[in-house]
DNA sequence: CACGCAAAAGGTAGCGCTACCATTTTTTGC
DNA sequence: GCAAAAAATGGTAGCGCTACCTTTTGCGTG
């Protein structure tokens, strides 16, 4: 009758321990730590919680205990293909594991990403992945004053909040466009869209290329802010003809804009590559059975979900890893699509 | 020097309140309804929150308000594109709400499935978004337990734990199929991969229609329940052409098979429509710039997260739409790779 | 100017769990 | 066989916040 407040009618740890027999603190061990128990109460308080339908309540777990068993995620795009492999590698790594991953998107705006930063501290996770090294000055503080594992990945760089791994997209479309070269092209345009940081440095990649081979041309280059998607491959393409008709290759930022650039030559009889050559960038899983399969920079993608959740996991156990950065590389992929010029 | 516990020594409400000297509780109001504070208390708690850099512990606002402002969201795939649609809706409708999108990945297992959801049962989530409506007699059992709205998403069918919201996918596949059988298609095959109970229905389509025309013929049948992808579609065509080398159509179960049976055409040299029809399902984007433009059925994927956000919030708030079940339809999307069969 | 009423503000007591000891029981070494 | 060490178990007191209720304040009215 005294009660100031509704229960929530749903069984709490006390229940089970009465009914299992033991006390309170003993059946929450049971839950954290269940060898700590003797076998023979392990046994009772299972079959009490069991027949109790017995459902732990994680927001009074982790405002005792200080803590929660969660990595947070912070990726910029669901749609874009090259993400999904990336959570598939922190899916299966965290597999297993006692840390359920918490994703956030935000949709390649920074302000987003700061709002979902605080949001994430607000929840103390145990560890943190977020993607690319662009975060603004406000985000980094707040990283920084979350501590708590935190992996940087997509890129390396020089200044890790705490770990990153990633590899660097300038030396690999470098690798790209210096392959065409070497192949013989000379007029090797770019194609570009979604300009975030990451396709900046990958232009910048090829305009170095172009520039140590004395090839760069201002009027080769094809960009927009717009979102990248197969059929805006296909547009810049066509734009970039009419700006540069005597083209003989096209660099293009990702494989989406490659597979368009594909389809617009064959709506226009070019041939590939003895009209025009094509190189994409992540070798999505289309690049090899395309026709002709298309040249492209295998970037370790999977492994790098992986590899961030692995880092944080250790991390959180005390294991930090002695070198903070680590560089998975990237592959070039040479296909048919950028087979020697004929000369 | 009696403390029992070490403080977190993070800023506390109390520390704001006493800094703006106000009592706790009216801070507490301050953060979740600023309307009930007199404007000078508002203005003083805002400015000493943001002096301290105060961040809510949501555990605590939890445990004390026994709820959350977390929407789950259970779906079987990241890398499938047609989850990064309806994923696009589910955020975009989401957006400017208080909720925020807690996403979960069974990788189309039943098993991981159940336990996510008890996961989430843990969270006492403020409403659920799941994908289909094949849930075990167990997670069926928990999401009735779970009282909180709850949509089930891209399907529909008679007995809503809650809500729905999808379409017929066997209707669906029976339009396309219709369609090439209208066109004079006659040995029409099928391509199905990934076998999940949507792929089955949609099999169910195809079957039907076929039957309807009497031309259903089991040798015309290909399928796998091997993850789907591109160059599956291309291997299964291959497939399916030795063992049925008279076929003039092909089904694809989805758009991605039916890619990889546009590129394994293009390398044996056959033509589309003229040797071969195809037709997807889903509409993905790239269906419309491939060449010749691939017909598929488009679905209402970002549409289907938008209503189910809303349906959830609406629920949130008290008003439980009157009709549980929302069918969003399908177009059949006609282009030129099923063109009329020359006779 | 007292009165009533609504709006604003405050006091108190948990929400369900675990940290931190203290205590009891069991095992081990000689 | 006994002390010492180790393992298992229990009691108490919060973690930081909000629900519930009470008290105070502001303001129009007879």
């Amino acid at each position: 009758m005294e009660r100031k407040r509704a229960k929530s009618g749903e069984i709490r740890l006390t229940e089970v321990a009465k009914l299992a027999g033991v006390s309170p603190i003993t059946a929450s061990r049971f839950f954290r730590n269940p060898e700590a128990l003797s076998p023979s109460k392990r046994e009772r308080v299972a079959s009490a919680a069991k027949e109790l339908g017995y459902v732990p309540n994680l927001a009074a777990r982790a405002l005792a205990s200080q803590r929660t068993e969660v990595i947070g995620v912070l990726i910029p795009s669901l749609t874009n293909n090259v993400f999904s492999d990336v959570l598939r590698g922190i899916y299966d790594a965290s597999e297993g594991s006692r840390y359920s991953i918490q994703l956030a998107n935000t949709r390649y705006s920074i302000l987003q990403e700061e709002q979902l930063l605080r949001l994430f501290q607000a929840q103390k996770p145990a560890g943190l992945i977020v993607t690319g090294i662009d975060q603004t000055a406000e985000s980094r503080a707040v990283l920084e004053a979350m501590n708590c594992p935190m992996v940087q990945i997509m890129e390396i760089g020089p200044a890790p909040v705490d770990m990153m791994v990633g590899f660097s997209h300038q030396d690999a479309e470098f690798a790209a466009v210096s392959h065409l070269v070497a192949q013989g092209f000379q007029r090797i345009g770019f194609v570009g869209a979604q300009m975030d940081p990451r396709m900046q440095r990958r232009f910048g990649g090829y305009r170095d290329a172009m520039k140590a081979a004395a090839l760069f041309d201002p009027r080769l280059i094809m960009t927009t802010p717009v979102p990248t998607s197969i059929t805006l491959g296909g547009t810049l393409f066509a734009d970039l003809l009419s700006k540069a008709p005597d083209i003989d290759a096209v660099s293009c930022g990702n494989d989406d804009l490659a597979l368009g650039v594909l389809f617009e030559c064959q709506r226009r009889q070019l041939s590939v590559p003895e009209d025009m050559a094509i190189v994409g960038f992540n070798d999505l899983e289309f690049m090899a059975s395309a026709v002709p399969p298309l040249t492209s920079v295998r970037t370790n993608r999977y492994e790098m979900g992986r590899s961030a959740v692995t880092m944080v996991l250790a991390a959180i156990a005390g294991n930090h890893p002695p070198e903070p950065v680590v560089d998975l590389g990237f592959q070039l992929m040479i296909r048919e699509s950028s087979s020697p010029r004929r000369a």
